[in-house]
DNA sequence: CTGTTAGCGCTTTCAA
DNA sequence: TTGAAAGCGCTAACAG
């Protein structure tokens, strides 16, 4: 323990201390601060007197080896200052604490290897239990955490192969749902932009290809071709976006609305209409994907599907204190995304489009 | 421990197993993983091998009971959706890795009570140090922290009277850098809006009494009559701002420029004055507070006073990390602001205005 | 109902 | 250079 110098006393408090000034024994002490029974109501108020008074708070380090418990989880993501990993930390902060655990938090800066490494490191014993946003899905991470004596929880994970644990968010079913939109007010151009630049280097990932999937599915109900010239490899950050929204727009025929990889994707997008001299939605409609806060406050704000960012970290959590607890459950699950519609839709140019609809929900979460 | 069933051993593995699997004593092997000299080549090699084909990882809660450092540190925010700690919480996660400790992070959901008590918690043994986040100031919390027997860091903690090591951000300086702003921009009738709805109930936090008095210097220095009519309780939240934005618009002589309690507030005052009809900054100037991660994105984005929000959590750890191990150093210092200059200010109407500065910045921090 | 004891897994002396 | 042993502070089992 770590003793400072202006500390009341000159050493930590221990159950010993107590159990001295109450004259009792050290059993009883811990009997009364963990509200085991077995303690006469006389005894329990002195050790409560002796304890108050001397400041004593009980070691968690010792207790933990003691029980084989920390009542720690650890937490890992990739980038803090993301605010879809921060919604998801915040789902988890706020859920955690009804749990009686606390959170350990680590970033892994982005870096595979850092990434394994923590997880490793989360192994220790420090956490009773890890959850894992986004692993790089890389093999290290993966193996580390199937190999892991510790309950782990993967958030956003999209491996089939593999057996963990996880929670994610639906991606189809948005995706249908937001292009279905599209097609109502009238647009029949819709460009989708892919989150990864590079199809052929960085082969899309599942949850890509399942929002794909589901504006293909939209198009295909409502009885409109697929353009493929208007699919695009972009980016998840909001230059991917400024630039495939500049390609689009210098095009003799340029869609009238683009379907985003995410939400910053969208704002770059956004960026070039208006630098192209256009206006969002007036000529061009843009929908994005995630609702990160910032969507809502943005000019215009945007329409976007809406991935349950902070009931995914609780969720997480949830699960995540069910296995630590051995108790049975559900342990791969989908939670549901729902469409918000903004300012950043509407028909288009000329058209007289149908009335909007305000927000569409998908029901209740889907177990797979 | 925690075994899960499938773990490839049915039990988790000890000094013990290493030490026996390697045909060495216990002390050897922790000596081996810890780099502490006085073994040969060969048997350090032995057991390295050992470990590693036995997928040793020691505990680090029993480690931590025999060193008595667990090398975590807590750090406690109120609301971590809020972007204001969600900077702070960054900076500190990005700088911890490079001290050797991880992040144990508590949310007191703004409940002073709550507060306290996770002051107390942590206390407790589970790290060993804890940063305390814009401490309610009420007399629980700071009671705890200064009794308490591990070092704590203070951010944004503006009690006088209490010795407690803190990290700060400057605020005189920049609200009076960025009411000289708008002076030179050629405004007279600056408002001010104070960060407490009601300076009865609520005394006014010194931080901001700190922002008055840069305001007023600023005014003073520029030969401008305060007009105390300008001068509102309004609030840090973003309605607060909305209302006290439409209270001054709605006045026969409302001012050309406002300058909010924060950048929330400064959010809703845009929003009354977009309502009233009027623009930004064409009609009325409006300069915020902070600088969050928001205040660059929105329209048009604001002028503010920008915080050193990260490197004041990055600060704190470094600060903390030294109490922690006893080496001398600062332990109260406060972080330089700077105005940053954006969309949200503009000459008055009519007026031929300075010219632009464009970023305006205070030197080195300042050690008090 | 209460006191005593053993030991969680590790590190650090001390003795060989 | 290595092994043995003590003990960090706590709790759970057991003996009284």
């Amino acid at each position: 323990m770590t003793i400072r110098l202006d500390s009341p006393v000159g050493h930590p408090i221990t159950v010993h201390d107590v159990a001295r000034a109450a004259g009792v024994s050290a059993g009883a002490v811990s009997q009364v601060m963990n509200g085991r029974g077995r303690i006469s109501e006389a005894t329990r108020a002195r050790v409560l007197r002796a304890a108050s008074d001397l400041g004593y708070v009980p070691n968690a380090t010792a207790r933990g080896l003691r029980v084989g418990r920390t009542n720690l989880l650890g937490l890992l993501v990739q980038d803090l200052s993301n605010p879809y990993f921060a919604e998801i930390v915040f789902g988890a902060s706020a859920t955690i604490g009804g749990f009686g655990h606390d959170l350990v938090l680590y970033t892994s800066s982005d870096d595979p290897e850092r990434e394994r490494d923590r997880v490793l490191a989360l192994s220790s014993g420090v956490a009773d239990g890890v959850i894992v946003v986004s692993a790089h899905g890389q093999a290290g991470t993966v193996r580390a955490a199937e190999r892991s004596s510790v309950p782990m929880v993967m958030v956003n994970f999209w491996e089939p192969t593999s057996k963990l644990p996880r929670v994610n968010a639906e991606n189809r079913v948005g995706a249908r749902t937001a292009t279905t939109h599209l097609l109502e007010l009238g647009h029949e151009r819709i460009a989708f932009l892919h989150g990864k630049p590079d199809a052929t280097t960085h082969p899309p990932r599942p949850d890509g290809q399942e929002r794909y999937r589901g504006y293909l599915e939209a198009l295909e109900a409502a009885g409109v071709a697929l353009d493929e010239s208007l699919v695009l490899h972009s980016g998840l950050q909001q230059h991917h976006g400024w630039m495939s929204g500049r390609e689009l727009l210098n095009r003799p025929d340029p869609p009238t609305a683009i379907f985003a990889a995410n939400d910053f994707c969208a704002m770059g997008v956004i960026q070039a209409v208006k630098e192209h001299g256009w206006r969002v939605p007036g000529d061009v409609s843009v929908v994005g994907f995630d609702d990160i806060p910032l969507a809502a406050r943005m000019h215009p704000s945007l329409t976007t599907v809406r991935h349950p960012l902070r009931p995914m970290g609780a969720m997480a959590v949830r699960l995540l204190f069910d296995l630590v607890n051995r108790r049975e459950g559900v342990s791969q699950l989908e939670l549901p995304s729902e469409l918000v519609v903004r300012d950043s839709t509407a028909p288009p140019r000329g058209h007289r489009g149908a009335s909007r609809d305000s927000s569409f929900k998908e029901g209740s979460w889907k177990i797979v």
